[in-house]
RNA sequence: GUCCCUAUCGUCUAGAGGCCUAGGACAAUACCCUUUCACGGUAUGAACCGGGGUUCGAAUCCCCGUGGGGACGCCA
């Protein structure tokens, strides 16, 4: 049997990080049995599915590089396909017409929770063998229910959590068509993972609780139960249940925010799921890694701080061209010409290893393209008369050396002996000359990437 | 309220009854490297929710409690 994993998203205006870790590993579990991956859009609330909510979906699984064999798919394209299967479920009595109005219904619930009962339907139109139904009402059109088994109990082996065992005392008669003749979620589901041969329904644990409705539905249409492994919900940074207010829930959030996919695939995997004391691997890895018995059962706190080292070790490690592109791009956005100053391949190795994500790269590249203005402040404070003196005698040397690190380095030492000065007397203001800041990588290899002319020019502005 | 899930350093986690004096990673702290800031290196501190069992032996199995989460829609 080939396995067939499927990740169904509703499109509700991105694709958000616990959306995309389910993705990730329902993707992970079917490349690793070397099976398919199936995209199945449950678009079937049209108040809120749109075109756009479904792009940004698309977008994020390719971002990502999530790439499924079959799909998308679309529910309300499938529409004649469940009114089909509602209309044989009637007919083998397996489902049932039901008149109750949504006001009784909610004086029902409303009447069970004051005698502090779960609230359920009470099968008030459920056809038995021995009961008389009440006429049905003019003029009403019914919903159609579900004929759950009274008794009993439903159970699976859930392939993270474990045995679940739920009573069918527990569960009602749901309704699998509105009143208007459009099927309901727990329904499509149902119909979709048979009609699509799903072997593994990878998934939110917010669905446990759907899965014994679902196991009786695709038993009374003699469908075969797939496996089910929940998994458990990611919290954002602050412990809390992630909330679009305070953080970053959309997976392109994180690409603005300077974020490889790959860093980004990396901590997911690692969120909720292990191999030992691998911390970085790569996707070929964790394919070949991957399984549901070492997948966590609680929920797990997303950590910022983590993947933001993770980013940097993929950033440390990804080639020049890629983050000179990227760091363009982001320059670009800014209103910054990337192409004005030093090619950035020539920049971005300065850098490479000291930041941890794109934008900071940006950043960091950011004097190398505009023209340098140190603030009053940072003159004042670095720029005094010995600087300058010294800056003065450098530029002398600098202006007649070979353009090389160690040539550069030399004079740079010249100029300290000939002023009788400190390396960071010199190299201070040196820095606020060139790129404006006190701060910067090895100053040799900055005054080499930024030319001679353009290191006299900079220097020349602040004598 | 009812049902379901869950519980190891601050965080992510390893851990399948003896390999546990509880391991790794992020973060923290200290030191080293150094031309500033980073990077890097070394070291240190830091956890089995509580109570009962089972067992020669429990982080690991069972029960109860507590904390956390989820579900109870003509939403998905």
């Amino acid at each position: 049997m080939t396995v067939r994993t499927r990740f169904a998203p509703s499109p509700t205006g991105y694709l958000h990080i616990g959306g995309a870790r389910t993705a990730l590993f329902a993707w992970a579990y079917a490349r690793r049995h070397a099976g398919q991956f199936i995209l199945r859009i449950e678009d079937t609330d049209v108040a809120r599915s749109t075109p756009e909510t479904v792009q940004a979906i698309l977008d994020g699984m390719r971002w990502l590089g999530l790439e499924y064999d079959e799909g998308p798919f679309y529910q309300m394209q499938r529409m004649p396909r469940y009114k089909e299967v509602i209309e044989r479920m009637l007919a083998a009595g397996t489902a049932y017409h039901c008149y109750t109005a949504p006001e009784e219904l909610d004086a029902l619930r409303e009447a069970q929770m004051a005698r502090k009962e779960k609230p359920r339907y009470d099968g008030r139109w459920r056809p038995e063998p021995n009961k008389t139904l009440p006429a049905p009402p003019a003029g009403v059109s019914p919903v159609v229910r579900f004929r759950n088994p009274l008794d009993g109990a439903v159970a699976w082996d859930d392939a993270v959590k474990g045995r679940i065992e739920i009573a069918n005392a527990e569960l009602d008669d749901f309704i699998i068509a509105r009143a208007d003749g459009t099927p309901t979620y727990n329904f499509c589901v149902v119909v979709d993972d048979r009609d699509m041969g799903i072997t593994h329904v990878i998934r939110g644990d917010d669905h446990v609780n759907n899965t014994p409705r679902q196991i009786n539905l695709l038993e009374a249409l003699g469908a075969p139960v797939p496996v089910y492994a929940h998994l458990s919900m990611i919290l954002g940074d602050d412990g809390q249940k992630l909330s679009k207010r305070r953080n970053s829930v959309a997976v392109t959030d994180y690409e603005e925010r300077g974020y490889l996919p790959e860093a980004v695939l990396n901590y997911l995997a690692r969120l909720g799921w292990s191999h030992g004391d691998d911390e970085v691997f790569t996707m070929e890895q964790f394919v070949r890694w991957f399984d549901l018995e070492h997948i966590t059962s609680s929920a797990a706190q997303f950590n910022t701080e983590k993947l933001d080292w993770l980013n940097a070790q993929y950033i440390k490690s990804a080639a020049v061209a890629r983050l000179s592109g990227e760091a363009a791009r982001r320059l670009a956005k800014r209103g910054i010409n990337p192409e004005a100053g030093v090619p950035l391949d020539k920049a971005v190795p300065l850098y490479q290893e000291r930041v941890s994500n794109l934008n900071e790269l940006a950043d960091a590249l950011e004097p190398f393209c505009v023209a340098v203005r140190p603030s009053a402040e940072m003159l004042a404070a670095h720029l005094t008369d010995p600087a300058r003196a010294a800056l003065k005698d450098l530029r002398g040397r600098l202006s007649a050396c070979a353009w090389e690190k160690a040539a550069i380095s030399a004079a740079l030492k010249e100029t300290l002996a000939a002023c009788a000065m400190k390396m960071p007397q010199v190299a201070i203001p040196l820095r606020v000359a060139l790129l404006g800041q006190p701060q910067s990588p090895a100053i040799d290899a900055v005054v080499e990437v930024l030319g001679r002319v353009e290191a006299l020019a900079r220097i020349d502005r602040c004598l």
